[in-house]
Formats: structure tokens, sequence, C-alpha cells
DNA sequence: AGCGGTTTGTATCTTTTGTTACAAAATATA
DNA sequence: TATATTTTGTAACAAAAGATACAAACCGCT
């Protein structure tokens, strides 16, 4: 549990002193539950995230409903896409939901467009991060393009291991078939292979990965 | 065929006075021909270009060599990747070709980041032109995720004859194939079977486009 | 232990897309 | 005009993914 000034601290290393006194006074501290959307397309969005700690995923969804995963927000970063929108008062083009219970420190779009001209410093952070985006989705592009779905399962689980640090894996089927953009049955079927080929275990609600994988 | 100061004054009514006047001391006019790649990935940026006239395509290209159309810049247009990579001295994510025969003005980058400061025309124009991809590299991941390549072979097609302002289209089935991702076979099955339900009229190296598409 | 809801396994069938191979047509070039 | 090259048409087959349907397994709860 963070206050304003120890959330600050935590981005002592990539803004100017100035900016971090700025950032203390004008910014809000919010918490959020696992499994909240905070931001849906079509929402105007009036403050910029700057994640603390948990994870958020941030996924499209288009106008049929259909939903397909972009990428996640990590400790220390903020949404691309929410500075950009931000920035031109558009209206959000994708969801961003927390993964786990998420810290994040709101910074109001008024008092952030000022800082792209007095801060060196935040400048870079802002264009760090759509850079970050931008090579992100290119690969999301490539994988969606030319990948099969088995690779592109495997590459989904590794990732979801890494972001969580451990091998176990509390997702249903269908949660990860959402975000592949498939249907369950596609999964299931996907994911026997996977271990009758030895690369994983399969639980109820759960999937274990193996060194093999 | 433009010089400096005609070539500024396209931007009169996006750029305030002061930055017309610096875009005219310091940017540089270039010309290219069809066809010619400016832009390939790994290459690092010393310019921004701002395009005049023609069109260019902007491509993904993974590290097995296989490619996908990304979007189109057209008349007075920049490229957003190619600004942020700029900004952050990163080497090119992306191919940019020329499509047809264009003309660009290109602006180096070390006057370019001061510019983020001093004009707020610069830094609007830059964030709309980033926000503008994003948009439209999510709609290009809605369609490959979820449409069928019958779609967006049409899709295509007629992006292509609004680009050119002609339903006359002159490409091989090849090149079609490389811009959507598949292969030359794929495509003329495709496009044969629109051909049938009266959609357009094939020919040699040509694609007519009928209203019924 | 029994019940209801959720999750997983699997079979079957269809559609879509990819692959290979070869011939025919159109064009370019000598 | 003759020949080479490029482009297109199509068949036949394989692989991948989607759709539907139903049963079995699992979990939480009483």
């Amino acid at each position: 549990m963070f206050n304003v000034k120890a959330a600050v601290s935590k981005f002592e290393s990539v803004f100017e002193p100035a900016l971090l006194a700025e950032l203390e006074t004008n910014s809000m501290l919010m918490t959020v539950k696992g499994g909240d959307t905070m931001l849906n397309p079509g929402q105007t969005i009036r403050a910029v995230p700057l994640l603390l700690s948990g994870t958020f995923k941030v996924s499209r969804v288009n106008d049929e409903g259909q939903k397909i995963l972009l990428y996640y927000v990590k400790e220390g970063e903020s949404c691309a896409m929410t500075f950009t929108c931000c920035m031109m008062s558009h209206f959000s083009v994708i969801r961003g939901t927390a993964e786990e219970d998420s810290e994040l420190l709101c910074v109001p779009m008024d008092v952030m467009d000022g800082w792209m001209v007095k801060y060196p410093t935040w400048k870079r952070f802002v264009m760090q991060t759509i850079l970050n985006r931008f090579t992100e989705i290119l690969k999301s592009i490539d994988d969606i393009a030319f990948k099969k779905l088995d690779d592109r399962l495997v590459n989904y689980l590794k990732e979801k291991a890494k972001a969580t640090g451990s091998s176990l894996i509390n997702l249903t089927h269908q949660q990860i078939g959402d975000d592949l953009g498939t249907s369950r049955v596609v999964v299931s079927r996907l994911l026997k292979k996977l271990e009758i080929d030895n690369k994983l275990l399969l639980y109820y609600n759960q999937v274990k990965l193996l060194s093999e994988l």
C-alpha cells in the first residue's frame, strides 16, 4: 500500500526532481481490484495512469464484440494508447482490465499536456512508451498473421508464466480462447496435444508448464 | 514540382507561422520514384518525412521475411512510427515504399525534437499522426484476426481504388497476395469467385472493380 | 452423498486456407 | 514471327481452424 509520496518515489530514476514534485501534488492514487475493467472502447479519458503495482491487460474489442489481447502494462509503465487518446481528447479504442489487484497513479490530462513542453523526462517517457507499444503491437500482428495457433498458444502461456512468475497458470480454456481470439474447443484440443507431448499438465482451472515447453 | 516555399505553404493551415518559417529554412525537399523503398526494418532514421504528393506504403516485415501491409501515408500526412523511432533514436521496425512517384519534405531529427516543445501545432500534429496510426493498426488487427480472406481482399481492393481514384487496379495476384500475407493461388481463387459473382472483372495485370462490390 | 453449475474431453463434420503441380494465356523480347 | 518470361486458371490434396453436440469430470454447496 502506497501513499502518494512513496508512489512518486518509484519514478525517481525516470523523472526530473521538479516533475516529481508536480507529480506529487497533482496526481491521484487509485487501487483497482483484479478483474475490474477500468476503460472501455468509446469511453473518454480524463487521466493517464502510471502503474505502481500489479498488471493491466490491454485488449482490442471490435464492433462485433470480438476481442483479442494486445499487451500487458506492468509496474512502472503506462499505456501508450491512453496517452495519445488523452492528449487528443479522443475516446478510447481499447479495453483496459486489471489482471491482478493493482495500484495506479492518475495524472489528469490538463496538467499532463503542459508537462510535454516543460519536462524533457516526461516527453521521453511518453515517446518511449509509445515506441514500446508500437513495437509490441507489430509483434502481435506478426503472430496473428503468420503464426499458427499452437505457436501462439505456447507464446501466450510462456508470457503469462513470466508475467505472474509462476509456471502454474490459473486460467480456464475459455479465458485463454478469449485472449487468443478463438474458441474454447480449439484451445482444449491444442492444450491436450501439448500435454500428450509432455509440454505441460492440465488440471481443472489450471495449466502447469513443464520445462520441455 | 515543388520548391521548398511552395511545399511549406501546403501546411499553412496546420502549422503556426513561426513553425512554417523554421520548416522553410530547415527542411529538405526530396523526390522518390514509385516502387522505391525509402526505409527498411533495422535502418536508423535521421529525418522525418512530410508527404507532399504521392502515396507511401508502410508494411511490416518480420524476421522470416514475411510481410504484410499496415497502412498508407497520403498527401499532407506523415509516418507515426518514423516519428517515434526518430525521437527515441531507435531503428525502424517497418518498411516504407513509395507507391507512386512522391515528393516529401524531410525534417532532420535534431531540429524536430525542439519543435515538440516550442510549437503546439507541431506537438498536435505529431500526436494526431500517432493516434491515427494506432487506430488504423488496430483496425488491421481486427481484420487479420477475425475477418476471412475474401472480406479482407474486398476491403483491400476498395481501399486501393479509393487511394488511386480509379476502379481499375494495376496489380498482379502475386502482389495482392504479398500485401495480404497469403499466396498467389489463394488470391487467384478468391478473385475468380468474385468475378463469377459479378463483383469485378479480371484482366492481365489488372482488376476492374464493378459497382456490385 | 447428492445436486447444479462450470469446466474439460472428444468425436464428427464443415469451412477456410495453404501447398504443389501443371497447363494455358498474355505479354515481352529477340 | 518465334521464343522466353510472366501471369493466370485450376485440380487435387493436406492442414488448420471453426462449429456443434454430448458426455464426463470437477467443484462448491447443502
